[in-house]
DNA sequence: TTGAAAGCGCTAACAG
DNA sequence: CTGTTAGCGCTTTCAA
């Protein structure tokens, strides 16, 4: 390993002069900088970062915390963060999570004990501080977070039941995500008060949990407890695309025996036959922006907007009917 | 920050002995022992890790290298990585690089920079070494790797087109992936061994990116050139649920005017209507194993293969023909 | 404009 | 069994 010492022999000058040079601080001379130059060239050196980071007490990693990395909604996200962050410099400490709060505990001491610089989380309800360190949320964004970026679940309900509402629906059930996952209830919130506007009567179905394994276990229990529903209001589209393909193998119609919109916009979604109507939310954008916040955050920028609020949009897909005639 | 001089202070010993007592390495009185267990209690303290790996020149930071997060296949294969490594102690360094030799070696370089104990790379092709570090190849192991796991290709290869050879296959049409991906040539032998065995004619259709965003590009090319094709064995379950899809679309019937059968059986493609049938990649295991391979690496213990071939399995599901009566 | 030296938190000789 | 001490590679006073 070549080291500070190496590039400061070669080119004849102390570390001190190498480090000023490398990082622009402090006055070097112009012959002193050739010099250098060349000597890093020469070794081909780079810096210990180890080194820089337990000076600094801070280093260029950021941990990622996330619930599944199997849904797709995720590595959609986490790509948006890498891209902002590899750009800034910073590297990414892998969490993934799975809804296991001690898995968070440990995440959470290592970052730490590795001087990370900051942490993006799209976990809710974990234990969202660490002394100092900057925290950004990501897509689950509790009332109680200071710091994160979302889209609007809200609005993302209105959408949705909206859509369902305007196609003739008979038996409308709605899919609830978890109670825990903050979005959950702002989605339902917004469903409800369509609904409700509409004089339009609903089932509710709760998912424990937002994991890709658990859509069986919803699947069987939506056709069991609602034998006549033809239009579903799901909670993602992991759950949504399980249940429109359980549909078509039950010989069901899509979209006229049943309609169904999902959430997020997976690329799956959009590729599939019939597609799933969903409500896209911008995935990518959402960790690019978190990840600019933070980095806003780490540098102690100004910063316009603590929570960011990303507009969702409706796609409308092969999974619906067509609009009734009003 | 509390660090290991507080709790020598605290309880009353030298840092050494702190170092010791956690360490477990050499002596520590049984007296001295609980007083800094006592100590570490009460201050809440945990060793900074960065101090650690300046000193050791070897951090618990493990590289992982993918080429493709948001191909489900990966976030498969991510999720045994990190089981192995965090139930051993280390953490990942995410690094997503999108088929770019550039983000390739920008990784690489920090990886040094950060001592990464080791590397897993599932990229082909790429730079796999890296001055002393223990590298362990995954899933894309060209023949020059010394370390690595994968499964077998050619067995796999072999599987699929067996399948589909004995299913009264017209029109075939092969997918190669990528030349430059060392696995897609040994799949080809394998499909191309059993072709020929069995005198099928067969179509080539090469694609020149497993990237989830190239299925588009392939489905049309599929179908523009072969629009008698009955039969589809493709190099990726995505780029296979792509063109299934789209059959779907164009009215049509799978799979009884197209039978296709894919390669790694993500979990959608057991999810889907009609299912994709597959060669089954142990993903999750390719992980988990190649994590196991590096830690052995990293601790110098003895290895027994350096090269670990995993058994595929053949999925039939519900986008192949019945078997012919022979 | 430069260099000597201290120190970030920890580990490992080495001497007691 | 324990403490002193010298680094790991880098940055940053501070004095020259």
């Amino acid at each position: 390993m070549t080291t500070i010492k190496d590039v400061a022999r070669l080119a004849g000058v102390s570390v001190a002069t190498v480090s000023r040079a490398m990082n622009n601080s402090g006055y070097v001379g112009a012959e002193s900088r050739r010099k250098i130059e060349v000597a890093i060239a020469e070794l081909n050196f780079y810096p210990n970062e180890v080194a820089r980071s337990l000076y600094q007490k801070k280093s260029k990693f950021v941990g990622l915390l996330l619930p599944d990395i199997s849904n797709p909604f995720f590595p959609l996200l986490a790509k948006g963060v890498e891209d902002k962050m590899n750009q800034m410099g910073y590297q990414l400490i892998l969490g993934n999570v799975q809804e296991n709060m001690e898995k968070e505990k440990e995440y959470l001491k290592t970052f730490a004990q590795n001087n990370v610089a900051g942490v993006l989380s799209a976990i809710n309800g974990g234990i969202n501080k660490l002394g100092g360190i900057p925290f950004v949320m990501l897509d689950r964004v509790a009332d109680e977070e200071e710091y994160g970026v979302h889209s609007n679940d809200f609005q993302g309900g209105q959408l949705a039941a909206t859509a369902i509402a305007e196609r003739n629906p008979h038996e409308i059930v709605v899919l609830v995500g978890p109670r825990n996952v903050p979005g959950s209830l702002e989605r339902l919130r917004g469903i409800e008060e369509v609904l409700h506007a509409r004089k339009r009567t609903y089932q509710l179905l709760e998912t424990s949990s937002f994991q890709f394994d658990a859509t069986k276990e919803t699947t069987s229990e939506l056709f069991a407890r609602f034998p006549k529903v033809d239009s579903v209001i799901a909670s993602n589209d992991v759950h949504a695309l399980a249940i429109l393909q359980e549909a078509l193998r039950r010989g069901i119609k899509i979209p006229e025996e049943l309609q169904i919109i999902g959430y997020d916009d997976i690329p799956f979604s959009k590729m599939l036959f019939p597609s799933l109507a969903t409500i896209s939310q911008p995935a990518y954008e959402i960790g690019y922006q978190g990840a600019e916040l933070l980095c806003d955050r780490i540098e102690d920028n100004y910063i316009k907007e603590k929570m960011i609020q990303l507009p969702v949009k409706l796609e409308v897909r092969e999974s619906l009917r067509k609009k009734e005639i009003e």
